[in-house]
DNA sequence: TCAATAAGGAACAAATCTGTTCACTAAGAT
DNA sequence: ATCTTAGTGAACAGATTTGTTCCTTATTGA
């Protein structure tokens, strides 16, 4: 019963090992961080929480000691506002249609392209297994999209530059559905991506001066 | 050396066991239909042989025999012409434009909620892990609508129905992935579903007389 | 300076998955 | 009727994952 194992201590660390010791809330980013990029490069299936913690330099117990499912930390991660979606979405509205529609498209576009949105690709085709998760992208990051995006089109409508027919929240749904599929298709959707689809797709879908040809 | 165990021999079958022994084709086909109802249920990442096994009612050594990997079983599922995609896509180009878009989205929308429809979704998050199943899913299911759409488009457009510059690659995919999008977000896409998506989005974005409104 | 707290890191049993092997037997061919 | 092929169902060792537990020690605040 003498525990004489050879159990290395916390002590005699590897070459390599970390000094420093990180606690509260600069571990949970850390954590967060390693989820997600973990999501981007498994999927939400093949999620470890051996993985994640060895990713973040820390131990499974901090992370059991937190969070009790991969889902759980999953959407802990998501809605984090420094590390997750929590507090983006500024994009300004200039008046120009043309102008602000890039910019809308073009702010989601760089949003999937970041490190950490990569990580929902795996989660949109989770909505049957895990609709919370589902449901916590489409809050955070599409609505707030197509809200503003509808926004956009009454203003303009109003203006006289959308046919006030177009301003549906289907229409709305055009741009960015095509910027996620593009995403899912391509893996990254470009500026050039983003000018083409509104060029060719959005402006003469929606123009009140009818398109030429 | 004796074995003397408590093996249970294929005679003595538990109640309910199957009493007919498939093999050959039968069985690939059941195997094969098993595996896209896993696929859907469990996602890629979820795919074991032995659940696979177990629902097609075999065992996993006649697997092993014919295939070595998940990815490999998952590819001639997909493509196996009766179990998967091997030989669709009969819509009838009437020269009605509408009707042959609302017949062509719909046959789509129809393909994508079939039971073993459902298994792509979670395939289309996977490009970047299985770039092949991918391009499997890509050039079986959604290559061949967007080619038959193009050709819609030019027919129409020599017709005057559709304005000559909407008759490119990308106006051709707007449907599609519309149609895909609503499948994932909403997990079903009706009838009227289609009819909205042709009404409010393609008609306008392509006809050659522009909207009222 | 010192005590309370929690991180780091490893061990662990239980459960699960992997890929193979085996004895048995149903199906199809001769 | 007999032979050959291949499906069934189980067992198996090895690997991996899961949650937990334990000891040591860095960090923080009193």
């Amino acid at each position: 019963m003498s525990s004489s194992s050879t159990r290395r201590t916390a002590g005699d660390a590897a070459p390599g090992t970390r000094q420093t010791r990180r606690r509260g809330d600069a571990l949970t980013q850390a954590v967060y961080r390693a989820t997600l990029d973990e999501l981007a490069e498994v999927g939400f299936e093949g999620l470890r929480f051996d993985k994640i913690a060895s990713r973040a330099g820390t131990g499974k117990a901090a992370l059991y000691r937190r969070w009790s499912t991969p889902a759980e930390l999953v959407m802990a991660a998501l809605t984090d506002p420094s590390a997750g979606f929590g507090g983006e979405m500024t994009v300004p509205a200039t008046g120009a249609l043309r102008t602000d529609l890039v910019a809308l498209l073009g702010n989601l576009a760089r949003t999937l392209d970041e490190p950490h949105g990569r990580a929902l690709r795996p989660l949109l085709s989770q909505r049957s297994r895990h609709p919370e998760l589902y449901a916590q992208i489409r809050t955070v990051i599409l609505k707030p999209r197509q809200a503003f995006l509808r926004d956009l089109l009454r203003a303009a409508a109003d203006r006289g530059e959308v046919r006030p027919a177009a301003v549906t929240d289907r229409i709305a749904s055009v741009g960015p559905k095509m910027v996620v599929m593009e995403h899912m298709d391509a893996g990254v959707v470009t500026a050039a991506d983003v000018e083409a689809i509104v060029d060719e797709v959005l402006m003469p879908l929606i123009s009140a001066t009818p398109p030429t040809g």
